[in-house]
RNA sequence: GCGGGGGUAGUCAAGCCCGGCCAAAGACGCAGGACUUAGGAUCCUGUCCUUAGUGGUCCGCCGGUUCAAAUCCGGCCCCCCGCACCA
């Protein structure tokens, strides 16, 4: 025995190595492939990444073990900007970073190495592969390990985006995407990678709405588009300068700002002038769609930095508005300070546009009165602005003031009247960050409007229904997530599939001063991973990937001399490469975080099946929920979370496996705790134990204990399969480390020795541990003597459970916890305990009453009839008659297996022989009588014994 | 907003698709005992209430279907998660 885990765990994973266990190579045996969606390679991983991995070695494991060839490569996903992004912080020695880095164990000399993006991603590359991947004895066949910056890499993908280009998918259109004005492109998401702040900003579409005046206009930003026939005045801050700005041929006012970011959006922006919030007070401006004029009031809550910084005013639906009007109708500074006149004050009136449910004529005044706000500038504006807003949406319909209008449903109004407005030039739209985001650069994002964005077509139908079709061919796990993956599909829409700015990843084909995006890139790759093997050791070269050697290869087209004349491959290799394909192609299971369900699952089915033939498509997908940290998520980024290789340490690497595979279904989330790892250790310790005090047994015995033990254990084999055909690992985990455990013990604690039967056991036993836990397994396989490896060894057929033996040590379990229940309810200390089996009548009726129930004819009278024309029952009299009665209506409701059984033994026979046993498990000495003649029953309790329950009497 | 997941005994967590041996696996925790030990021990027993081994009540709440419901149906309440150039 090894004298650790980790001297345990360094033996067989070397083993396993040098018997190239891990190597993959294409023979006559099944073939089973399977990926784990591969991780982004944005610093260290934590020991609740290791979840899912783990399942996905073990699911290849127990697959090796029941005859298939596993392919299970792995590789990592480096796209994007994180491996930018940390060089520059670890080059501006940002501490946070820095500390974060070497709480993960990396080293002074390590951080040298880290200068440039290319240098962190292989950095981290090594550190995935070796420190988690091969730590935890994961049988992965290394030689095929990429990563989607290698250049052979690039070359498949680019193929891919010609085969998508060729089947009419990829399409180009205008786009409007958060961009910063130095870096270009960014991501806005809450984990901040691209920016510096604002990762919970949210892109909204503002209607820009024209008021004409004299030869301008007055651009007021909206969301709310459908209100503009309650429009009565528009707003200007008197206190911020706006400016005029060419647009074309026209000239438009708005925020300094918003100029600014016009500009991103429209063509042909230029500022011309500036103009006082102050000057524009008291013009009479023409508002779009209802074309009437209204006047500008002042109002303080138009921020510049919103919208426009001008706003149209609808009182009756906008709280703000309504608060505001009132001030300028109750304010007698408006007419002295800035001019207005009275009439027009009086002409802004409030008009009832839509109806609400729960609400009056003026939803906005309702919420307000509702919300007790009495003044402009209270901040509970804006929450009753949205519940206005949302209310609106869902329960409200246009008024018959609203024109044509008149009776839509908001939602419906809101885009109608839109397009109207946009397509009679009285209005835009404008797109706007609803709170500041500023990039790492450290200047401000705005959304850019990008003309020729490229985008994959997911929204095409022929290739929607193909993949949603195909769908329903496969395995999915969760059943949960098989059953929404269509709703998923039919959502998604045109993704677009290219950036710009400062970016690691392949170029586009189609136009090189693009690069793929880092979804795009990730969906066809796991069919690439047959072929990397090949550009790894050398034997092609990535200029040598052309367009026609993918088309060859994966989907066997063109002449084999022409394209072996065209690459400069030879003929053998191009076959060889296609046999693989099709050898190994499609891939059986793909496990990925639940995060994957609506982004990476549906474009990894979608780019399959808009490429390969349906022979090729992917078979199987299953979802892991995470690891958290206790109240918050560990995070990779914020740390605290535990290291893997510290924790493999800590714990031995076969405890977090057997923790990951046992802690809670895979379809849940489970919380880190240290305790219950050590729970598990704690387990494998005694499992070790048992297995090294039962290989020591040498005797031989033919009690019927064998014959349990040997039962048992099948029926739990059987489990163990009929759980891994849903690839549930939760429950070999199970039975193997629990229930046999058990068995084991109750084996041992019944004096069972046969060692021919421990040894036929303790094969299956440890072979079920070889997935989880292959060290261990391995370990005990060789304590035992076993030959070979246990990971090279098939698993054993399932014997026919022996439901008579089970069912007889049920019944001494039963007797025993019935004898110490009635101990503890009166709390006697007996001197004598006498069992008294059933009267053999008894078993006469049951037997008559089992015939019945399998033939369905099972009923009281039938019942009574039957067993009252046997005279060994009838002489029972009124006693008969009630159990038959009881007989007919307890097993007409259950199944009866367990009857059966028991029936097939003898109960006073076996409660005899293990009388002795009983007896030392109570602290008592036990007798064992029949009912049928009984020498000595003081309170006739003999009577009350029926089959499966005997009678107990206590003094 | 769109879409999804979930609420089970002190805690975690199976079961629910396929209704009935379900007072409901298992683990953890707790209590008692054994052993006698420096180990994050192990082994037994118990852990809703009641009780000569019985019976009662129970699986978020309210109704319904059924001979029978944790499981099926309807409604309600409460938690959680994903939503696209982040992987």
């Amino acid at each position: 025995m090894a004298s650790s885990y980790r001297e345990m765990e360094d033996k067989w994973q070397k083993r396993w190595s040098e018997r190239k266990l891990d190597h993959a190579d294409r023979n006559e045996r099944p073939k089973f492939m399977v990926i784990f969606a591969y991780p982004g390679v944005t610093g260290y991983l934590h020991v609740g990444h290791m979840r899912g991995f783990t399942y996905v070695d073990a699911i290849g494991r127990y697959k090796r073990m029941t005859g298939h060839n596993v392919l299970f490569p792995v590789g990592t996903h480096a796209t994007g900007n994180g491996a930018i992004t940390l060089a520059s912080r670890i080059s501006r020695k940002e501490e946070g970073v820095i500390e974060y880095l070497k709480r993960n164990g990396c080293t002074d000399r390590d951080l040298k190495k880290l200068k440039d993006p290319m240098s962190v991603v292989n950095f981290f590359n090594d550190v995935y592969v070796n420190e988690y991947w091969k730590r935890f004895g994961f049988l992965a066949d290394w030689r095929r390990f990429t990563c989607t910056l290698y250049p052979d890499y690039a070359k498949f993908m680019q193929w891919q985006f010609m085969k998508l280009n060729d089947a009419g998918l990829l399409i180009q259109k205008p786009y409007f995407a958060p961009a910063c004005t130095q870096c270009g492109p960014v991501a806005i998401d809450a984990s901040e990678t691209d920016i510096a702040k604002g990762g919970n900003a949210e892109t909204q579409e503002y209607t820009l709405l024209k008021f004409r005046y004299g030869d301008m206009y007055l651009v007021a930003a909206t969301l709310r588009p459908e209100t503009v026939y309650g429009q009565v005045n528009f707003w200007a801050n008197p206190d911020v300068e706006y400016v005029k700005m060419r647009k074309g041929n026209e000239t438009w006012v708005v925020s300094p700002s918003a100029a600014r970011k016009l500009a991103y959006q429209k063509d042909d922006c230029e500022i011309i002038g500036k103009i006082n919030g102050r000057d524009m007070v008291g013009w009479m401006c023409e508002a779009p769609m209802i074309h009437r004029n209204v006047p500008v009031f002042p109002a303080g809550f138009c921020d510049p930095n919103v919208g426009t910084g001008l706003v149209t005013s609808v009182p009756s639906d906008a709280p703000d508005d309504w608060m505001s009007l009132q001030d300028v109708k109750n304010d007698p500074r408006m007419i002295s300070e800035y001019g207005l006149t009275r009439e027009q004050i009086d002409s802004a009136v409030p008009i009832s546009i839509i109806s609400m449910e729960g609400y009056g004529d003026f939803p906005a005044k309702d919420v307000i009165v509702e919300m007790g706000i009495e003044r402009s500038g209270d901040p509970r504006l804006a929450d009753a602005k949205k519940q206005v807003y949302k209310d609106g949406y869902h329960t409200g319909r246009m008024k018959d003031v609203c024109g044509k209008f008149a009776g839509l449903r908001v939602e419906e109004a809101k885009d109608r009247m839109k397009e109207e407005m946009i397509s009679s030039g009285e209005a835009e739209l404008f797109h706007d960050l609803n709170e500041e985001v500023i990039c790492r650069c450290g200047n401000p994002v705005m959304i850019r409007r990008v003309d020729d964005q490229w985008f994959i077509n997911y929204a095409d139908e022929g290739l929607t229904r193909r993949t949603s079709d195909h769908c329903r061919t496969m395995e999915i796990n969760p059943v949960e997530y098989q059953n929404n993956v269509h709703g998923v599909l039919d959502w998604f829409r045109e993704r677009a599939c290219v950036r710009q700015g400062n970016w690691l990843g392949t170029k586009f084909p189609l136009d090189e001063r693009w690069t793929i995006e880092a979804i795009s890139d990730s969906t066809l790759y796991p069919i690439y991973y047959i072929i990397s093997i090949y550009a790894n050791d050398g034997t092609i070269r990535p200029e040598q990937m052309t367009g026609s050697f993918f088309d060859h290869v994966v989907l066997q087209k063109g002449d084999a001399d022409d394209v072996s004349k065209e690459t400069g491959i030879p003929k053998d290799i191009l076959s060889k490469i296609q046999k693989d394909v099709l050898y190994w192609y499609p891939l059986d299971l793909n496990l990925g975080g639940k995060e994957h369900m609506t982004v990476h699952f549906p474009t990894f089915l979608f780019n399959h099946a808009a490429i390969l033939p349906d022979e090729l498509l992917p078979r199987g997908i299953m979802v892991n929920w995470y690891v958290t940290g206790k109240k918050s998520k560990i995070s990779k980024s914020k740390g605290g979370a535990q290291p893997i290789p510290g924790a493999a340490g800590k714990f031995g690497v076969d405890s977090l496996r057997l923790y990951y595979a046992h802690v809670a279904s895979l379809f849940a989330d489970v919380e880190w705790d240290e305790g219950i790892v050590m729970s598990y250790r704690q387990r494998l310790d005694r499992i070790i134990g048992m297995v090294e005090e039962l290989s020591s047994i040498t005797g031989t015995d033919n009690g019927d204990i064998n014959g349990w033990l040997i039962s048992r254990s099948g029926t739990h084999m059987e489990a163990v399969h009929e759980g891994m055909r849903k690839l549930d690992l939760r429950s070999l985990a199970s039975e193997t480390y629990f229930e046999m455990f058990n068995d084991m013990k109750w084996y041992l604690r019944r004096g069972g020795r046969d060692q021919r039967t421990i040894r036929d056991v303790l094969r299956m036993w440890i072979s079920a541990m070889a997935p989880i836990t292959p060290h261990i397994a391995e370990e005990l396989w060789e304590t035992c003597g076993f030959e070979g490896l246990v990971s090279e060894y098939e698993f054993p057929g399932t014997a026919p459970g022996n439901m008579g033996a089970e069912f007889g040590e049920t019944l001494i379990r039963d007797v025993i916890s019935d004898i110490s229940q009635i101990i503890k309810v009166t709390r006697m200390d007996p001197k004598r305990v006498i069992i008294y089996t059933t009267q053999s009548w008894k078993v006469k009726a049951m037997g008559i009453a089992l015939e019945l129930a399998s033939s369905g004819k099972l009923d009281i009278p039938t019942l009574t009839k039957m067993c009252m024309s046997d005279p060994a029952i009838r002489e029972n009299g009124k006693a008969a008659s009630e159990l038959a009665k009881k007989l007919a209506v307890d097993m007409s409701r259950t199944s009866n297996e367990g009857r059966k059984a028991l029936l097939q033994i003898n109960e006073k026979d076996h409660l005899s022989s293990a009388a002795e046993f009983i007896s030392s498990e109570i602290g008592v000495k036990v007798e064992v009588m029949s009912a049928d003649d009984a020498d000595y029953d003081p309170q006739g309790k003999s009577k009350a014994a029926i089959p499966g329950r005997p009678a107990i009497y206590l003094e």
